[in-house]
DNA sequence: AAATGCGCTTGATATAAGTCAATTCAAGAT
DNA sequence: ATCTTGAATTGACTTATATCAAGCGCATTT
C-alpha cells in the first residue's frame, strides 16, 4: 500500500498531472511488489528481461562481464528509478546484462505488455514517459560527452557535483567501475585531489 | 517536393502507419528545408537549438572542444537521421555542441512547438516518436557499453560491423575521434589487424 | 607546372591508467 | 573474543594510448 504511495507520488510529480482513483487501481492491479535481498538478482546475462521496477527502497547495479571476467557498472540506482535492461525489455532478446541488489531491493514490476496498456490508458503515465525519454536521452548525451572528453579525475569531479549521495550509498570499488576506472585508480585519484 | 517523400516515406517505414493528405499537408506546412554547404554550422556551441532537422541528403557530425582545444565528436549522422542537440532543443538551454556539414547538406527543420503540435494531431508521428525513443535508449545503452569495456580495436571492429558504410562517408580522422581514439592510433590499429 | 594544404602514416617518447602483490582495517560470522 | 572476509590503500611495474614531429602522397589552387 504505502509501496504504491511512492510510485503514484512519483509519477504525478513527473508528469504534473493527476492520477484518478481508476488510474490507481488500475496500477495497483498490475504492478506486483517484489523484494529482493542484499545480492540477489533482478535480471541474469542471457535472460529476457520480462519485467520492468520501479524502485521503492534500496539499491542496484547493472553491470557486463567481459571475456577476461572483469565487470563493468553501466548503471548504478537508487529510490525512484526504473530498473531494466531497455533492450532486452522492448525487444524481448536476451539480455547482456546482470542487474543485482547491492542493498535489500523493494520493487513494484510490471510487464512491456502492461506498460503498453498504462500508456494508452492512463495520461499521467504516458506524459510521464515522455518526460523520462526525454531526461534519459539528455543524461545519456552528457554522460557519453563526459567519457569521451573528461579524464577521470574530471568523471569524478563530475559525479560528486551530480550525484553527490551516490558516495554515502555505494562502496568506492562500484563508483569506480561505474566511472570506467579501476579501484586502486580511484583510491589514488582521490588522494592526490586533496592537495 | 521529392525533400518532402523522404520525411513521409521514414515516417511510415517507422511508425508502421500510414500518413493522410491532411497530415501530410501539416508537414509539409511546418518543415521548411533548409540547405547548408560543407563546412556550415546547423549548431554553434552557446546557441540554443531551436530546431531539429531531418537529414534529407548530406552528413554531419556533433562535437564539443575542450579547454585544450581538441574537438570530440560525439555523432555522426547520415540522411534519414535527426539532427539536434536534445538537451538545448528540449530545454532552450545554450548548447555544450556544434554541429557542421560534413557534406553540402538537406535539411527539412521544424521548431519545438511544432513537433508538439505533431505529436498531438499525426498519429504516424508519435507512433514514430516512440519508437525512436527506445531506438535512442537501446543505442545510447550499446554505445555506452563500448565505451567503458570494449578497448579501442574492439570498438572499431564494432564499429565496422554495424556501420560498415561510415568507413566511406566519413574521413578517417573523423571516425577516430568519434571514437575517442587520436587519428595516430586509429591509422596503427588498422595495419595491425590486418596480420 | 609549381605551390599549398590536408589527410594519412610512421617513429620516438611521454603519460595516464591498469595490473599484480602486499598490508591494513573494519565488519560479520563462528 | 577470535577468525574470516572483503574493501581500501600503497608500491612497483607494465601496457595502452596520446603527443610531438617528420615525411609522404594526393587533390585543389594559382
Amino acid at each position: 500500500m504505502s509501496n504504491f504511495e511512492a510510485l503514484f507520488d512519483y509519477i504525478q510529480e513527473i508528469s504534473g498531472k493527476l492520477l484518478s482513483a481508476d488510474d490507481k487501481h488500475l496500477l495497483m492491479e498490475h504492478f506486483k511488489p517484489k523484494k529482493l535481498r542484499k545480492r540477489q538478482y533482478f535480471l541474469q546475462e542471457g535472460d529476457v528481461c520480462k519485467y520492468i521496477g520501479f524502485i521503492v527502497k534500496g539499491s542496484a547495479r547493472t553491470f557486463t562481464v567481459d571475456e577476461k571476467g572483469h565487470e563493468h557498472i553501466l548503471k548504478l540506482s537508487l529510490e525512484k528509478w526504473w530498473l531494466a535492461d531497455f533492450e532486452s525489455f522492448y525487444l524481448l532478446t536476451p539480455s547482456r546484462f546482470n542487474i543485482e541488489a547491492l542493498e535489500d531491493l523493494e520493487v513494484l514490476q510490471s510487464t512491456n505488455a502492461q506498460i503498453e496498456e498504462y500508456l494508452k490508458h492512463i495520461p499521467a503515465f504516458s506524459a510521464m514517459a515522455n518526460v523520462i525519454s526525454q531526461n534519459y536521452t539528455i543524461a545519456n548525451q552528457k554522460r557519453m560527452q563526459a567519457a569521451m572528453s573528461y579524464t577521470a579525475e574530471e568523471r569524478y569531479e563530475d559525479l560528486i557535483s551530480n550525484y553527490p549521495h551516490f558516495l554515502q550509498r555505494f562502496p568506492q570499488n562500484m563508483i569506480a567501475s561505474y566511472l570506467g576506472l579501476s579501484p586502486e585508480t580511484l583510491s589514488r585519484l582521490k588522494k592526490n585531489s586533496f592537495k
